[in-house]
DNA sequence: ATTGAGATTTTGGCATACCTCAATTATAAA
DNA sequence: TTTATAATTGAGGTATGCCAAAATCTCAAT
């Protein structure tokens, strides 16, 4: 089964590349509320379900492979291969998410856990032919951006709906959803508070109370943990 | 990533699943040449490229989970509950076959190892809608049958062409084809010598000489060792 | 029925990968 | 300086694999 020319000629583990991935995931996470780069151990340790003792070990293993630069008490960070390779994957993963959706039939809150098990399986020659069957998509279910074959990962500067103040005649486009909780994209998915869908923040209850969002339907009630994860873009109007 | 019952809760590993399954298809084998049920040691380890050492270790782990029974110096046999996992990976592996060459567009000798990887991966969910995607097939791509998802397996009685006696008149239909080696099977292709295609033996060399085929456009030779993996059924005239 | 050659299996020592837990050490804030 | 938090170390466990040597079995010939 031929991988990718990184993937086998470095036969990292999928523990290993779980690791990675987790690394840059985290990373992402970081800059988008932070300033930071640096990913700490106890961080990796939860993410993964894992002890920190057990991560301080991948990370000693990761760095000898030069996939990490690991500062002792103070952080992990992606080398440039590293980051080539945890790209790699993140490709695989979002498109393998599509494909399960679109292809397979599958409903967004199914696909999060098939694709981390299939995500570590799947040859390069399979996900080419997956990213031509979805005619080269940029974007899997959640609107999380797919990284090009060569590592490039683009996409529009995006705030979280939280972030917006009410206001009946501006109109926001969902663009992504930063949750994979299936009990939550479920429960999105019922209020129609999906990527593509044009929405309005019509109020906000003082105190952190609810955000009053209406869609072209109907109007409804979330709450402002929900509207943390919505991330939207202003759409004209 | 939900499982079936049976794996999930036994829990077996990756490592484990092949070793039954290997089993199951040594067994097989003996079948249809001998008259023997018992996979012995030796046989295993070298299908599964391991010591055979390695191999004692594994078949004790799996007698103690009651998936095989050991008779020590005999060999290795299935218990029911092992079967009934063996034809689910065996389904599995078949069925991705079959998608991988129908839906994805592979060809045929590039699936099996494909397949090898992913059917650990898949879950049950992938299966049932590929299976349905496909229209219920009985068939993999080289003919082998796939076992129903209750764990039944059929087909008809095949033998091979080597067996058969030469007669112009008598019209015969590629069934099954019993290898897996990729330069084989692109070989077979390029002769059009694939499952469903209509021959007829002309001739047979003296002294375990080549074998002449027609198809309905060509002649061909070929060998004893490659008209041994071609199973064909008669099929009138 | 016995025996001995050859094949098969088991044993034991060892290696690797990944994990946990508990003790220790470093860092940074009070 | 003290203390809380976080990270690392080291010992130990599980799972899988290897090899080589010892033990055991089988089978055919006597």
């Amino acid at each position: 089964m031929p991988k990718s020319q990184l993937r086998s000629q470095l036969n990292l583990s999928e523990s290993g590349e779980d690791y990675l991935k987790a690394i840059f995931q985290l990373r992402e996470e970081l800059r988008r509320t932070h300033d930071s780069d640096l990913v700490t151990t106890n961080a990796l340790a939860a993410r993964l379900g894992v002890a920190p003792g057990s991560v301080t070990g991948m990370v000693k293993k990761l760095a000898d492979l030069e996939l990490v630069t690991h500062a002792p008490y103070r952080g992990v960070n992606l080398t440039e291969v590293g980051e080539r390779l945890a790209l790699e994957l993140v490709r695989h993963h979002r498109l393998l998410e599509l494909y399960l959706t679109r292809v397979v039939g599958f409903r967004w809150d199914e696909v999060h856990d098939q694709a981390d098990a299939l995500e570590h399986a799947i040859s390069e020659e399979f996900e080419d032919r997956i990213d031509e069957m979805l005619g080269n998509p940029a974007y899997d279910p959640h609107g999380d951006p797919i990284p090009t074959k060569e590592g490039q990962i683009t996409g529009p500067e995006l705030a979280p709906l939280a972030a917006m103040i009410p206001d009946p005649d501006r109109i926001y486009t969902i663009v992504r959803v930063l949750t994979q909780d299936p009990t939550l994209l479920r429960y999105l998915d019922q209020l129609r508070l999906t990527p593509g869908t044009h929405i309005r923040l019509m109020a906000r209850a003082p105190f952190g109370g609810d955000l009053r969002v209406a869609t072209e339907t109907a109007e409804c009630l979330i709450s402002p943990l929900i509207a943390g994860v919505m991330l939207v873009m202003h759409s004209g109007h």
